[in-house]
DNA sequence: TCGACCATGAGGTCTGACCACCAGCATACA
DNA sequence: TGTATGCTGGTGGTCAGACCTCATGGTCGA
């Protein structure tokens, strides 16, 4: 039943471009931030149509991989890793995601991955988390400021784990989140209690402490749900109790359709 | 910085597709499992051209939310959510993911998620992993039907953790591990002790246990990185120790090159 | 010197034709 | 009667070439 094919992709052309772009990718010959040519005469080099190109460029921007710019080119995305968020915007609309399993996945991952970089971050990255928090605690006045530091803060963070494929979750997550929060936060009077927790939470990292680190972060993230679920009364605060598991479970093979409130979409 | 538009994708009759769809599955209108009228229809009802819907049914394919059939037709996945596996796998080539950091998100994610399976955990989940642990005994000597009902376990647990979320990063992660691991499994000999492990898992969250859950999956999971490590000496066991970090990290911003050994692509 | 204009080249869309695949049905054969 | 074969309709896959829109950079006039 697990692990059909391999390829999301189907048709042979769409799949050739993939993989002729994986190939190149894998043997460094294009790296992040790279252009390829124009579709014109790359489609002509592959000996397959613009058209099918476009597909499966199409894919790869999609997946997050590329990105396509009009009038100017198309390159390889150069960002943190993330999965493309509309991906989950849509994943959301489909199984139903919540907002409190939002939090719930982010105090999970992110507390491992502060108790991470407690292990092994080093002198860049307590140099970059100290400016960020200083930052903060300069602009606890400025929301939308701040939270673009606050953001920051967090992936450096998860840099400093040493793990990419978890930052890349923890990424996901927060692009998803940041639209959400951005509206949020304007009327947010915490900030400065939040500076606090972020520096907390350095601290904890540069004396190399991942258990206090991990406290530290539950503790940062607990209060944000709790600001965020006061702050948007739309989004009431489902305790995570034993409750909410699936409906009789078709064969327990997802299908959940989306059940009470949460998750404005993308 | 963080946080630009929304959608991945640029092109307005793209996102028109994109969203319309997303309008649909938001509203009830289309389900998992659905299929959408035929290409040419479609484009017709929508105002756009077929080439132009494709690109957009394209895209939704390639986030893994929509499946295409040649001569059939385009229906919503029926399958437990998860980022598209590609989207990992080229990931994987782009920044260099690691096994043993498969193996580290796999150990994070996955032990919590046993443990809020055990408490959340119905009888309807117990008794899919009775089911499934049972299964695992009575063919300990069939590699390739054992991994099936491995993957089935883990996803059962997922999925009574209540949390969707998680439970889709854990389907990618496993989706991506898939391939590799039904070639090393195969002469594996320890498929007896895989089970009675997996049974102890089931015992705990069974007995709504989360500490115990919580502790033989990690058990489990570091077996199974051993096992890995030991028939796969192509992918060195490489200690996640206080080490490989990025280089002079430029901005903070991503853009690792691929290091070491590791990650076979997809 | 500076602003407006335009040439260039990139991606975006459209059209309509044709190919490839799958499923179901009708026919032919055993 | 039952099975096997082959056709056909519908659906996605690919192609070609034309035209549109956008971003850029150079040129030219004020």
């Amino acid at each position: 039943m697990p692990g059909q094919k391999q390829c999301v992709q189907d048709s042979d052309r769409t799949m050739q471009v993939v993989n002729h772009i994986r190939i190149l990718i894998e043997s460094g010959a294009l790296r992040p931030g790279d252009r390829i040519p124009p579709e014109r005469e790359f489609a002509r080099s592959l000996g397959i149509s613009r058209a099918s190109l476009r597909t499966g460029i199409g894919a790869l921007a999609a997946m997050g991989v590329m990105k396509v710019r009009h009038g100017v080119g198309t390159c390889v995305v150069d960002s943190p890793a993330a999965f493309s968020n509309a991906s989950l915007g849509l994943m959301g609309a489909l199984y139903g995601f919540q907002f409190w399993q939002m939090f719930e996945a982010r105090l999970i991952v992110e507390s491992s991955l502060a108790a991470l970089a407690a292990e092994r971050g080093r002198e860049e990255h307590h140099a970059a988390l100290a400016e960020q928090v200083a930052e903060m605690c300069a602009i606890a006045d400025q929301p939308a400021e701040f939270l673009k530091h606050d953001v920051l803060f967090h992936r450096i963070i998860a840099q400093a784990s040493g793990n990419p494929i978890l930052a890349a979750v923890i990424e996901t997550l927060t692009l998803a989140m940041y639209e959400q929060r951005r509206k949020t936060v304007e009327q947010a009077d915490y900030l400065d209690k939040m500076a606090e927790m972020h520096r907390d939470i350095y601290r904890a990292i540069r004396a190399h402490d991942p258990a206090e680190a991990r406290k530290q972060m539950e503790h940062h993230l607990r209060m944000a749900e709790n600001a965020h679920n006061t702050e948007q009364p739309a989004s009431p605060a489902i305790p995570p109790a034993r409750k909410r598991a699936r409906k009789p479970p078709a064969a327990l093979v997802g299908s959940t359709r989306h059940a009470e409130q949460g998750w404005p979409g993308l």
